[in-house]
DNA sequence: GTAAACTCCGTAGATAGGTACGGAGTCAAT
DNA sequence: ATTGACTCCGTACCTATCTACGGAGTTTAC
């Protein structure tokens, strides 16, 4: 089961602990056995988690089946989390590069102007 | 000196006990005394904080001072870190930005395209 | 029938970057 | 001289998401 997914045993284990899953019914031996509706809760908690929700949020969107007002306005704050992080992103993309160009028009080896700029 | 740099007196405890800092001469009382080119250190790791690079990475900064193409070959890294992340981070804008759009178009509201998409 | 490979469980450790606590000493002001 | 605010130190704790360990039971293959 674990493998299907591409998680791990002991990650499956930590899902059912955080309750992100219920405990599968276990017979005599004492092993796990899924169903079919616990495999569904873990592709949806592996989709979700891909698209950069937590697993506190998969757990709030998984109690909001349902609603769907409630999950859209999950997901515009997270759209609008991701927008920041991209602009923060990109402002740093232009430093970064001016440093490094400065870095490759710079004859003295032992001198570096990144190092200068954060001084 | 933790006031004037926005930082906790905590953080700059650990930055010294990670070896960022080195520790300050401790005059007979035992308090810290900083002087100036303590300052210039901590002000250089905020700066390189503020950039995106780890604190480990500024240890190796600090130590490569000196070495410019060493320096440069990191900055590059870093650079192109960031413009994968941005990359993923737009891709993932897309995608959910159709699914809160779907949400909006959506009549029913107990019955949900996001979580639907999910399963 | 036995050895390898798997599962069970609870607990501890890893990562990064701090933050908090508690008891003791110290400093500045009144 | 006492109060309040500050520092010292070591250690434990925090978030998030796992990952590993150890000892025991189980299942499977030969």
């Amino acid at each position: 089961m674990a493998k299907e997914l591409g998680l791990g045993v002991e990650t499956i284990r930590f899902y059912e602990r955080e309750g992100l899953i219920k405990q599968p019914q276990k017979p005599q031996n004492g092993y796990r056995v899924y169903d079919d509706s616990i495999t569904k809760q873990l592709q949806f908690i592996c989709k979700a988690k891909a698209l950069g929700f937590t697993l506190k949020e998969v757990a709030s969107l998984m109690s909001m089946d349902g609603d769907c007002a409630k999950v859209e306005s999950l997901g515009l704050q997270k759209l609008s989390l991701i927008q920041s992080k991209i602009a923060d992103l990109q402002r740093l993309e232009v430093v970064i590069k001016e440093m490094t160009n400065s870095c490759r028009n710079n004859n003295d080896q032992s001198h570096c102007p990144i190092i200068d700029s954060l001084k």
